[in-house]
DNA sequence: ATGCCTCCCCTTGGGAGA
């Protein structure tokens, strides 16, 4: 079972790249953020054709999450509670594998923040004090978060290492946060796996940052014990922040695990 | 310090992204 989790930046502007990396990877799940797609105009066919079942919450213009699956899935989830005029950022589903497993699968596409003087900042905060609510709310054994988490969990997870701490995305008030999901017993894949490695996730358009190795990690897989145990393989798709041909990549890559469940 | 690039919008420049 290989889930995923990707932040397109645009969904529409990226369909023909999505369809490359999907038919390369061949995801059981993919949980998508960055639509920028209101739900009547969603490609619901279009992945249909590809084999996948898609639930989403969208929105014009910005924001939207959705989730993308090869096997039977049921909603039950559109949009975080209390948070609702902070754009359609959250869905979680029922999915069902092969082998009968059930698991919860949701993803979130967590607020920038803008700047740590920002009222969004504020809001961001908040937001994460209503994600937790509604994870406790949701409690199940078995049960992956994945997203664009918009916080640069250790020094190791961004370009300017120890100089960025302090700074928005590296703060202790937005690490607490994630901490908090830790102390639910959620486990970073990708982290527990690779306990060493830096590699990131995302990179600015601008400047040639990938070329020159200017990344943040804030996309991840966050699971419980039971999917922690079943997890083989985490991987970081690097490849798939490069242009292919004339297809513009989003600036993040897409990040999946393999579980055996 | 700012822009760099790319997306979106009842567009043609401006807001947002991280």
């Amino acid at each position: 079972m290989r889930l995923a989790t990707w932040n397109v930046n645009g969904l529409r502007a990226r369909i023909d790249y999505i369809d490359h990396w999907i038919k390369h990877r061949q995801p059981d799940v993919v949980g998508l953020q960055e639509l920028k797609t209101p739900d009547d105009v969603f490609p619901h066919e279009h992945f249909r054709d590809l084999g996948y079942q898609a639930l989403v919450h969208g929105q014009k213009s910005w924001n939207g999450v959705a989730i993308l699956a090869k096997h039977p899935m049921t909603l039950k989830q559109q949009g975080l509670p209390e948070q609702d005029d902070f754009g359609a950022r959250l869905i979680t589903a029922e999915i069902t594998t092969p082998k009968g497993t059930a698991f919860d699968f949701t993803t979130v596409y967590c607020p920038n923040g803008k700047t740590l003087e920002h009222a969004d900042f504020t809001r961001k905060l908040d937001w994460y004090k209503s994600l937790h609510t509604y994870w406790q709310q949701h409690a199940v054994a078995k049960h992956l978060i994945c997203g664009d988490f918009n916080i640069v969990p250790e020094a190791i997870d961004g370009w300017r290492g120890e100089k960025g701490e302090g700074s928005i995305f590296y703060t202790q008030e937005e690490r607490q946060h994630l901490q908090a999901f830790v102390d639910l017993g959620l486990t970073d894949l990708f982290r527990h796996y690779y306990p060493d490695s830096q590699e990131f996730s995302w990179w600015d358009y601008r400047g040639g940052a990938f070329h020159r190795k200017h990344g943040l990690r804030i996309d991840f897989l966050l699971a419980t014990a039971p999917l922690v145990d079943a997890t083989s393989e985490v991987i970081i798709d690097r490849d798939y922040r490069r242009k292919i041909d004339d297809l513009t990549a989003s600036d993040h890559a897409p990040v999946y695990a393999d579980l055996d469940i």
